[in-house]
RNA sequence: GCACAGGUGGCCGAGCGGUUAAUGGCAGCAGACUGUAAAUCUGCCGCUCCUUGCGAGCUACGGAGGUUCGAAUCCUCCCCUGUGCA
């Protein structure tokens, strides 16, 4: 048995309140994901995440396919074991990769030819490669191999990577289907396995992104990612692609926007009804100075916070906003101190696991379930 | 005292007769960051003024003179620093 997905609270304007059951644990939806890419969130120590209340944290294919190796982890018990990680976790597959190292790759029906960023050695990664190594890491929730869609992108260009991406999924699924048995925690937690989610594309072109879903969903998948945006788009029609997408996936099924979001995004996005999100930003710009504070941004590098000795956000009971002052985290930045990404980044996280938690409060103190009565269509 | 080597914008350090207000790096100031090739990247960084422009003026390469149409760059003297020899 995969997933498990209940919902417990939902409303008119389609946000829901839901737990997902994984096998590493109990997810409260809607919930945001804070991206581990090589085995760790950046800066931040399991411990501290764990204090933070992050139920289900990523980690990524290609990065770690290719350094330890995802061999050398399945022989380690796999990913949860290997990074001392216990609760629930997701692999992006690599797709996301063949769009960002652009300059190093050669895509085909077949799957990619990537050039590693690391030293340069040429690696073919194709879906079923893809759920090799993703049931070899055994995330709770693995990936389908996608070819996510730049933009701005022609309407040509996206129905081929629409066509890459239907047909990588359904080549994905099977393979997964045939080994999903495989994962090395299987025994150990009671016969239960990874789920897998299907990716839709379609570039900005909502008749693509329909016809994306639809056929997605008919290979009913365990849940459904929308991929592809926040790629550069403008705001408005991030949102309208995933207004329209939202819509046509399975109401029982989890929903997850990849790669979103600023602070305001992330809740507006949570209250239409997306379940999961992901997003390197916060842990990223904590990394470079930028906190998020219900005061708005504050960029601690600045002069101005010099002797201000008030806490990052006075609004904030997180850990560091308890203990330290901007002037304390301007100077470890200013000092180039390790310590300084460490605390911005548990900053910030506190700060965006706070609105969906204030956003799962507020939605399941919502009217109850025109949910649970049939769809309307 | 003698002999070498040097003294360049907050610091380090290029430049060695003319597109030089002066390459770089650091420090400083500001901005960006959306399924992480990111503890990264970008801009500004002598002073003043404005119509903010590949704008105008001023002051700058230890000091003072000099050569030259033109000097951070060549010459003379002086001051200072480092190393070696007495």
């Amino acid at each position: 048995m995969p997933l498990q997905f209940h919902i417990v609270a939902a409303t008119d304007s389609g946000g829901r309140r839901a737990r997902l059951d994984l096998p590493h644990g109990t997810v409260q939806t809607p919930v945001f994901m804070p991206v581990g890419t090589q085995g760790t969130v950046k800066a931040v120590t399991q411990d501290a995440l764990e204090a933070l209340g992050a139920e289900i944290i990523l980690g990524n294919t290609y990065h770690l396919y290719l350094r330890p190796g995802h061999e050398a982890i399945r022989r380690m018990g796999g990913l949860h074991r290997f990074i001392a990680w216990p609760r629930a976790m997701l692999t992006d597959s690599g797709g996301f990769q063949v769009f960002s190292l652009n300059a190093l790759r050669k895509v085909s029906d077949e799957g990619v030819r990537f050039r590693s960023h690391l030293d340069g050695s040429s690696h073919l990664f194709t879906p079923e490669h893809s759920m090799d190594v993703q049931i070899a890491l055994g995330a709770d929730v693995a990936m389908a191999f996608d070819e996510c869609t730049e933009y701005p992108a022609s309407r040509s260009r996206a129905q081929e990577s629409l066509r890459l991406t239907t047909a990588w999924a359904g080549r994905s699924l099977n393979h997964f289907r045939a080994h999903a048995g495989e994962v090395v925690w299987r025994d150990e937690l009671g016969g239960r396995t990874q789920s897998l989610f299907g990716i839709v594309q379609g570039g900005m072109y909502t008749d693509l992104r329909r016809e994306c879903a639809e056929r997605l969903v008919a290979m009913e998948f365990d849940g459904y990612a929308i991929g592809g945006l926040s790629v550069g788009e403008p705001r408005a029609l991030t949102l309208e692609m995933i207004a329209e997408v939202l819509p046509l996936l399975p109401r029982d099924k989890p929903r997850y926007v990849m790669g979103v979001g600023y602070p305001d995004e992330i809740e507006q996005y949570a209250r239409m009804g997306v379940d999961m999100m992901d997003c390197v930003l916060p842990t990223r710009a904590a990394r470079h100075g930028l906190l998020f504070t219900s005061e708005g941004r504050v960029n601690i590098k600045n002069k101005k916070y010099a002797e201000d000795q008030s806490p990052p956000d006075p609004a904030c009971d997180c850990p560091v906003c308890r203990r330290y002052s901007r002037a304390y985290l301007r100077h470890l930045m200013q000092a180039g101190e390790a310590l300084s990404g460490t605390l911005n980044t548990i900053h910030n996280l506190a700060f965006y696991l706070g609105i969906m938690q204030r956003v799962r409060q507020s939605l399941a103190a919502a009217p109850q379930p025109a949910e649970l009565t049939p769809p309307r269509v």
